[in-house]
DNA sequence: CGTGAACTTTATGGGTGTTAACTTGGCAGG
DNA sequence: CCTGCCAAGTTAACACCCATAAAGTTCACG
């Protein structure tokens, strides 16, 4: 494999799935195109066809990739977060990081997070993308807010929806949106805004109740 | 003017601004081009260069008249919310309406959605676009929780981003991305559960206190 | 009745997805 | 070691789509 020069490239579709990915990092979903893939390996676009069915699987592809570099990205912030202080603290203080994560790796590669999370995808009804690894860092994250007592319990369930349509919605309004224009002060209080927001839309548990 | 069938059009420009405008509504901005809004009017592509400098030109008219329809449209469905009961519980209502609006709009109208809040506009910094309406009325919903209390008034600046990064955000999910896919009663769950956590997280004021 | 703005035709030059038919060359089996 | 098969590439072409410019035509109005 990966027998560069020859006729036969050996490892064609892993490359051009990496050049999609690249052409989605620095263009955005609507860059991701059989022809420039190909152009991108210094293939023809037809050869492509030997190993996507079509544009929208390549997307896929690419895709999957993106979201893979994403997460990646996000686990290292993640766990770049001090462990010393109270449990409780601590544990808002990792939620609050995964969420500056987030945000910080939709600002820094605005192409990335749009292929990962603007889906609009076509027609046939594709199979629900598992689980984003993003979310089930919140998850967890949640999970440890329920144990210090935070978050209430009987609140765990679906608790996922708000601080993630926070923090999306957020990003989105700083990568994309009005909120585009904003200077870096600007920028970084509406995120620890938004992030108290959330822990304090969280606190339904006994710890929260007393700290209060 | 608005001289129809003879062949000066007379008003083409607001013709193809309109146009313009189903298109985005159809199929998002990326629907709006020149040839395509000429094609709807009946009349030749290069005739719009008459009116308009480019296809940007054309995307921001279009813009603009969706952002009016939209702002219309939230409008009537606040203005639907009961008047009766408790103050606090009444500004209450009117800030969760305002946002289940917004979320309701952009599932209705994907495309207007799409066009008025993801910008990716050009390289040219364009004028930022002054307050969108939805923002302002916000910001009125902002005041009102202010007055009875529920938020504390030091809080009151800035306080917008993070309302709306969670509406927006949760909407864009619901639309575009990854809970696309979730039915009727998933939907309202997650919508109900982002508002809670709103209003929960807004509440730094005296009467909120008061109310714990 | 002439002028000039509003519209037309025509054309240039680019991009895309996708198919059909041909070529190359690595590798398995005689 | 040769040979022939077939997967992995190729060239070529079809059929769309788009923005935009140059030059000609129409007609409303002063």
């Amino acid at each position: 494999m990966t027998s560069r020069g020859s006729y036969h490239h050996g490892d064609l579709r892993n490359a051009l799935a990496r050049a999609a990915a690249e052409l989605a990092a620095t263009g955005g979903p609507d860059a991701v195109t059989i022809r420039g893939a190909a152009r991108e390996v210094g293939v023809t676009p037809t050869a492509a066809y030997r190993h996507f069915a079509d544009q929208s699987d390549l997307l896929e592809a690419a895709r999957a990739l993106t979201m893979d570099g994403m997460a990646a990205a996000m686990g290292e912030l993640v766990a770049a977060v001090p462990a010393d202080g109270d449990a409780t603290e601590r544990a808002i203080a990792r939620l609050r990081s995964t969420g500056r994560g987030y945000i910080r790796f939709a600002l820094e590669e605005p192409g990335i997070f749009r292929t990962c999370f603007t889906g609009q995808l076509r027609f046939p009804s594709d199979p629900m993308p598992e689980d984003p690894a993003p979310y089930a860092l919140l998850g967890e994250m949640l999970d440890e807010l329920v144990e210090v007592g935070w978050l209430a319990p009987e609140d765990r369930p679906g608790a996922e929806a708000g601080p993630w349509a926070a923090v999306h919605g957020l990003a989105l309004l700083l990568v994309d949106g009005p909120l585009k224009d904003l200077d870096d002060a600007e920028r970084e209080d509406a995120i620890e805004r938004t992030l108290d927001l959330t822990v304090r839309g969280l606190a339904t548990g006994p710890e929260a109740r007393r700290a209060r």
